[in-house]
DNA sequence: CGCTGCGTTGAGACTACTCAATATCCGTGG
DNA sequence: CCACGGATATTGAGTAGTCTCAACGCAGCG
């Protein structure tokens, strides 16, 4: 299921062809299969692969050294986690899986071989690389202006879009593999402080989020006091 | 002077050719003066063309709708400000200039014909756009759990270590075009409490600051105070 | 049955905010 | 040459958002 990623690409650029969709999938060399919480590459390493997610959720986080954590971003089925580490080598944060995983494993020498003879492709991957960057342009933005509610609500309509594309979203319903300390990790809180802005969220009825499921039960609303432009994410087709 | 671009870059990797120095070159069509304070690429444009810096100073920030405004990065001379325009097509925030600035300007179709003729050089070009994410993740680290106080001693290593590399730092001092106001919207704080702050850093006997010029007093113990740590600029070499 | 992990709630403390006043510097026009 | 306005920096006072500490509830599981 290189696919998911692929849809990806292609929805924001139809003139991907179905030799590069070969290309990719042929850069894989294994799948691997992880169990939650587990970390799958590890801040200060020197990494020589690249993983996508290809079932299952992730995050990457960075720490301080006193231990205070910070998510840095989520990823969710069709995600690169790891793309950077192609250019960069050294790894800069951790990543670590939130439930079991299925992962895709591209080995950089592939990789490479990809940015030499595939020129189009390399543009993508690229791509998805700075679609990060742009997701962790919205954080810091959100972390800077918006209140921990309102970073909330921008963090589930980001999540509700990003899933929407690779048919993750049923309903208005879609998992959310996050204990309410972590959210607190992403959004820059205390977990206290998490649970009561989730609280807060239901109380406005914008929401409902039990065992890690979350309906949107106010879309407009959510968006509405969230400030959520999806733009950033890229998602639709630049040609024309 | 592409120069300071091609020298961050051959600092990372030494087999970085002249053959690559003059590709790069060449890519340049023109060059441009800009006044300070002067949006030189604004939110939701498409671009086409790349903007590297080669003297001044220039930032990036986005905007909320109710006009709070977050500065999401700052450029010092040799930095591209918007290469990621390149594969992403549409800004999804703005760059101004903070001083007077000279820059080269380099259109997409070039950066194009290198992508298709220079991987090597290519993936320099994607290395230096994954340098400005990792920069990005430690202003979200700080920004989530640095206190106010942490995240400026952490900006001002940050500016020490990069203009250090392109040969802007004098003895311990160095210019910094920021207003306090601007400064606030760089850590996320108020203007009247970026003051307090930059008090705080005077009483400790960390720096000095006026007239947009910082002296440090005691780096070790500005390193200290913010958890710096260097490695994630990437300006060692990887090699070997 | 008693851990253990997660969510919930209360109370008091602290960081950073807003509003407001004052100080300083600088350029401009009378 | 001086008065003035505008931009920036500084300081004070009261407030809002978020924190820490602590306790408790509940469910799953060995």
């Amino acid at each position: 299921m290189t696919d998911l990623l692929f849809r990806k690409l292609q929805r924001r650029d139809r003139r991907l062809s179905e030799a590069e969709e070969k290309v990719l999938a042929a850069a894989v060399s294994h799948h691997i299969e992880v169990e939650a919480d587990v970390e799958v590459v590890r801040q200060d390493e020197i990494s020589q692969q690249s993983l996508l997610l290809e079932q299952g959720w992730a995050c990457r986080y960075a720490s301080l050294p006193d231990g205070r954590r910070q998510i840095l971003s989520i990823h969710v089925p069709g995600d690169f986690v790891d793309l950077q580490s192609f250019p960069l080598k050294r790894m800069d944060h951790t990543v670590a899986t939130l439930t079991r995983c299925r992962i895709a494993v591209y080995p950089h020498a592939n990789l490479r071989k990809i940015t030499e003879q595939f020129p189009h492709l390399t543009r993508m991957l690229w791509l998805t690389t700075l679609i990060d960057a742009a997701i962790l342009r919205q954080w810091l933005l959100g972390s800077g202006q918006r209140s921990a509610l309102e970073r909330a609500a921008h963090l589930l309509c980001e999540l509700r879009s990003r899933l929407d594309v690779v048919g993750e979203v049923a309903g208005e319903t879609f998992d959310l593999p996050l204990t309410q300390a972590e959210l607190g990790e992403t959004l820059g809180i205390s977990q206290v402080h998490a649970n009561r802005v989730v609280g807060a969220l239901r109380n406005r009825r914008l929401v409902t989020w039990r065992d890690e499921k979350v309906r949107i039960l106010d879309w407009p609303g959510l968006q509405e006091l969230a400030a959520f432009d999806p733009v950033y994410l890229a998602l639709e087709s630049m040609e024309r």
